[in-house]
DNA sequence: TCAGGGCATGTAAACGATTACATCCGTCGA
DNA sequence: TCGACGGATGTAATCGTTTACATGCCCTGA
């Protein structure tokens, strides 16, 4: 009953403890451990439950290599960014690895700036068998190796549209709808010159909020050249740009919409640089509503992404694409929310000697 | 020299490229080819020429798992921290994942809160052997499992020393100098009645920084009395809860040191919604240099943690130890540098009728 | 001429699980 | 009573590398 150790034990590497100890030590094969733990309720009741007992006196684990090895399947999940630093993501990183490891897997987090082969890197780790499964949020893997996983191990696409990847599934917020809705509630608030800060070059996503904005606009029956879009980008330095060239305008919007909410503090920020106040003179909304919006003075009013849903959401689609079950919808879209804070302020009614007859509010 | 394809082989699921495959291609033995990868110099050209060729035209990547599974090696970290969210460790983790990479580790992200048995789920991970090291932000590994992998898989603490764990490495920042120098720096402006509010119970670190605090208290000469240090945690809600305290207090203090930007940020906006203004009535530090210390109005006056270096010392320092390199030290602490904006002022000479007389500097 | 020492390479045994296939045994229906 | 069947278990091949050991060769020094 008792183990004896060999006095040589303690001086020799000790091996790890393999499935065969465990299958000695029940009086069984290893076949059997393997299934017990697979599929416990192909073993006998009997049978089991000295399994079990063995692998408790042992203390063994499955060693996860040759698991993988011979199943062909690591139970891991690649999730690359472009930029980890990036506190959007890390809410719904966040909710993806809860959700990925009530699924069983693990998550390897990967920074794919170009610098020092660093694609490479995450190239080799996926073509190298290690992963399942692959969620990108704003970044590539090489075209090569996109093609060589085709049909292999799924990929899915968080947040960020790709134009030149078309086939990809996807998972993001109705875009449209939330641009739309935003300038609808810029405009019922008595806006009629509005400013679009808008995404990096290319980026899909905010190029359809601006679809959104534009189609709230004309639908108001608005004159479009009181819409401007801006490009930008999703930083605190593209507000502070947007700023400089809001401050230089002869005529400027009342409202200023932003990106992203970094966008919308670091155009506040500048702004009130130089001498104008927030929500005074200029209104100015966000997009994302991350934590600080609510912290910020004034207290952003914002798109809120449902980030944890997206997480999860992306999660569980890949998960079913992992596991072979048909796989979710290819394009998920979730709604976001308007959030009213303090940064958006009803216009007051002496705006500019409007020459058309429009409509006559009578003011609160 | 051209490949044949058989007619059937686009019927079956098609066998991955092995090591066979190029060693076949290239006319040599299996050996030479994994020889040609790990150590090119112990092949003479020609061959090695030959098998690289062979390697580009099959396309050939080694698999992961059947390399580990014989090296026993994974090349894989796990960072497990306490909630992924947490904006303060994205700094450092996108440094960890930057020298992991280029040290040719991937690094699994976890979060160990315990939830639905969390913690057993990464305790798994590492004792299945899925990788060779170990970092531990603010979070554990169950104590068997510590216990398991004891002198097998390095393990390393990062900013977050843990009382009961008193044997393992650590990466954190000179917390004692940090609140030694900040207090100084309060004193030299003229502050003589200060509050810290401290990390959470137990919090190492923070208790460190208020040793040096009361330190620095001490060697000014002032009365302890006119020192506190209350309890707290590093959030916005610890802020807003040690406002409410403060505000309750009949002689408040001139200076508010806050265990962390949350903190402060979280106490000024709760400070301020009473109508007192910062740092007009109060002068409020807080600690670490978070990315929104700089775009808080007032921009907070703060102890900087150098994150990106704390990230890069903990990856290489972890590397050393995986690799056997004898390790490096086993308790690297990093100076903070102070960083003056507007949340702290000078305080007016018009501070209270002092009792004792103590020294009588000019006012500037 | 030959022993011996390197060097480059090949042979084949691991690594530790999963799983197709074989085997055994008890039961049931005819 | 016998054959068929099916459930529980065992046997052994397999996954794709790495690496200890063996081999063959050339060269050098005695």
């Amino acid at each position: 009953m008792n183990k004896r150790i060999t006095p040589a034990a303690g001086k020799r590497a000790r091996r790890s403890i393999t499935i065969r100890d465990v299958a000695r030590r029940a009086g069984v094969s290893t076949a059997t451990v393997s299934r017990a733990l697979a599929n416990p309720d192909q073993v006998a009741e009997a049978t089991r439950t000295l399994v079990f007992d063995a692998i408790a006196e042992t203390g063994f684990t499955p060693n996860a290599a040759a698991r993988s090895l011979r199943a062909r399947s690591t139970k891991m999940v690649l999730a690359l960014l472009h930029g980890i630093g990036d506190s959007f993501y890390t809410v719904i990183l966040n909710a993806i690895e809860r959700t990925l490891a009530s699924a069983g897997y693990g998550m390897i987090m990967g920074d794919s700036r170009s610098e020092s082969g660093r694609q490479q890197h995450y190239d080799r780790l996926v073509r190298s068998g290690q992963v399942d499964g692959v969620l990108l949020f704003s970044s590539h893997l090489s075209a090569e190796c996109m093609a060589e996983i085709e049909g292999k191990i799924p990929v899915l696409l968080v947040c960020n549209a790709m134009p030149d990847l078309p086939g990809l599934p996807i998972v993001e917020v109705a875009n449209r709808d939330a641009g739309f809705e935003m300038t609808n509630y810029l405009i019922g608030l008595g806006h009629r010159h509005i400013a679009h800060i808008g995404g990096p070059a290319g980026n899909v996503e905010a190029l359809e909020r601006e679809r959104g904005i534009a189609e709230a606009f004309a639908g108001a029956g608005l004159p479009p050249e009181n819409l401007q879009l801006w490009d930008g980008a999703f930083s605190f330095e593209a507000g502070a740009a947007a700023a400089k060239r809001f401050l230089a305008l002869a005529r400027r919007p009342t409202a200023v919409f932003g990106a992203s909410d970094q966008v919308a503090i670091g155009f506040i920020k500048a702004v009130r640089d130089a001498g104008l106040s927030v929500p005074g003179d200029v209104s100015v909304a966000g997009f994302d509503d991350i934590e600080y919006a609510n912290l910020f003075s004034p207290a952003l009013t914002t798109m809120r992404q449902p980030r944890a849903d997206l997480g999860r959401a992306a999660a569980e689609n890949l998960v079913e694409r992992m596991t072979g079950l048909a796989g979710g919808p290819t394009r998920t879209r979730l709604p976001c929310t308007l959030v009213v804070r303090d940064s958006v302020r009803a216009i007051a009614p002496q705006s500019k000697p409007r020459s058309k007859a429009g409509e006559a509010k009578a003011p609160a």
